[in-house]
DNA sequence: CGGTGCGTTGACACTCCTCAACCAGGGTGG
DNA sequence: CCACCCTGGTTGAGGAGTGTCAACGCACCG
């Protein structure tokens, strides 16, 4: 969602449907604003382990990665935790705190950062441009995607498929900004960072990296990833949704045939 | 995020911080305003098992439900299905399809449904108000908030305490809108389908059912929840945050101290 | 009636967790 | 300079939580 308010911004009402290359573009015009103004901006650094934000407040500010790795966070009174998203240089950070009051999630440095800090003003300033609102509403919406599908890795998938799943994910993220070269890319989280994304013990996430590596698909070694099968890494962490047709037979014992609802509709539909 | 963009829209740039208590009247005043739009429609029926959306596209249009349970699913080729999102009557469908050119996840119709339906043109007039724009970006923040949720119990919560969660989630939601009468409610959600939710499988799901109606926390039966002591049920839900200070000590084998990261540090920021 | 969708239950297997020990590297203080 | 500690990683043994397979019952529907 959120990309259309950013197109009615404009004033205009109709605009009906946008066709995605326009769009596109307007994205990346709105990118280039949002980059010139962080320009002006001397970054500032954080040291490791530090909390950006928490349920102690701290959150009119929205910052953007220049350099380091951050994570968003849940935590439990039992004292497990739960990383919900990871950012990397170039992310903007706490945008999500910027709504509901601000009783977000706690986002914690990775490592040290390099952020530049906009306040709610700035931020203000931003929005009141239509093609920077649209990139921001951007960039959160891709944001939100990677969460469901965490959300359905969690669920549903080993935890092979899910190591795979995060080893390409940030692969390919690093790439788009160039932070790859060659196959290999350095990864400063823990093994119970690591963990706590997955929803696995930091044991498990030492055994099955032992077993990827035994495979030869990739190893990680000292914080560096080094990928030596991308193509059976990424058949490993096939996100795949079917196309639904494609389908001829759903597994065993199917699912989704014609329910036989009758009753559950008149028990809901008032 | 999100709610910041809303207020910008009013055209005056500053309004550094607005107070909660003006703001939450914006979203009321939105929410009439939608409510408004939505009024003039007639419903439209849609039978049980219908996909509203899918890789196959159909996704320029916004629904409201008016009646009926829906929910977003992720399947993949092996069968599997993880539900990251359900939504019940009184949601907006289907506005995160309204980003990201459309290659959502499936929306399938739980229940037959009664919805209305809104194409682009009027979402664009909707949005073109800044109150309704906020009462929207809103809705779909606390969507948001709930798949976050979500993924972190999938992380480190047990079936038990998902199942709780979820129950005390629908609980409360379906209260919101005045669909429950005293402490039990309708659930028409197969035990598959709790299962893709919960990442558990239709028979764990079946016995931890059971535990729990032993318990005598609650009672799912027949597709009715009876809820028979909320506050134990809350409590196993308990997706209690840490206040991050009132913990004075971490569990055994302690996480989060001051990280020994001088390497770390070094290799990423650049 | 038979067929089918859904729920229930049991026996068993396997993934993943827990506990525990140990190692390696990098600070730190004597 | 070298013990020492602390953090992070590695490995093994055993166990708890879930999944798999399979059978059966109960409603609903044609």
């Amino acid at each position: 969602m959120i990309q259309k308010p950013a197109l009615r911004l404009e004033g205009a009402v109709a605009t009906p449907s946008v066709p995605p290359a326009k769009f596109d573009e307007r994205i990346g015009h709105g990118q280039r604003i949002i980059d010139a103004a962080f320009g002006k901006l001397s970054p500032r650094r954080i040291p490791a382990g530090t909390r950006l934000f928490g349920s102690d407040g701290g959150g009119d500010l929205v910052y953007r990665l220049s350099g380091g790795w951050a994570c968003r966070a849940v935590d439990w009174l039992d004292g497990r935790r739960a990383i919900v998203e990871i950012y990397l240089p170039g992310d903007m950070v706490g945008l999500e705190a910027a709504v509901l009051g601000r009783p977000v999630d706690e986002i914690i440095a990775v490592t040290a950062l390099a952020v530049q800090a906009i306040d709610a003003q700035m931020l203000a300033e931003l929005m009141a441009q239509p093609p920077a609102a649209a990139a921001i509403l951007w960039l959160r919406a891709g944001q939100q995607r990677r969460v469901d599908r965490l959300a359905a890795a969690l669920a549903r998938r080993d935890a092979h498929e899910r190591l795979a799943l995060m080893l390409v994910d940030l692969y390919d993220r690093l790439c788009e900004r160039g932070l790859v070269t060659g196959s290999s890319y350095p990864l400063p989280l823990t093994q119970q960072q690591i963990g706590d994304h997955l929803g696995l013990t930091l044991v498990h996430v030492n055994r099955v990296l032992r077993s990827l590596r035994e495979k030869e698909i990739v190893s990680v070694d000292r914080h560096v990833v080094t990928i030596r099968d991308l193509d059976r890494l990424r058949q490993l962490a096939a996100s795949a949704r079917t196309a639904r047709g494609f389908l001829t037979e759903r597994s065993p014992g199917s699912r989704e045939p014609r329910p036989n609802r009758a009753g559950l509709d008149a028990l809901i539909l008032s």
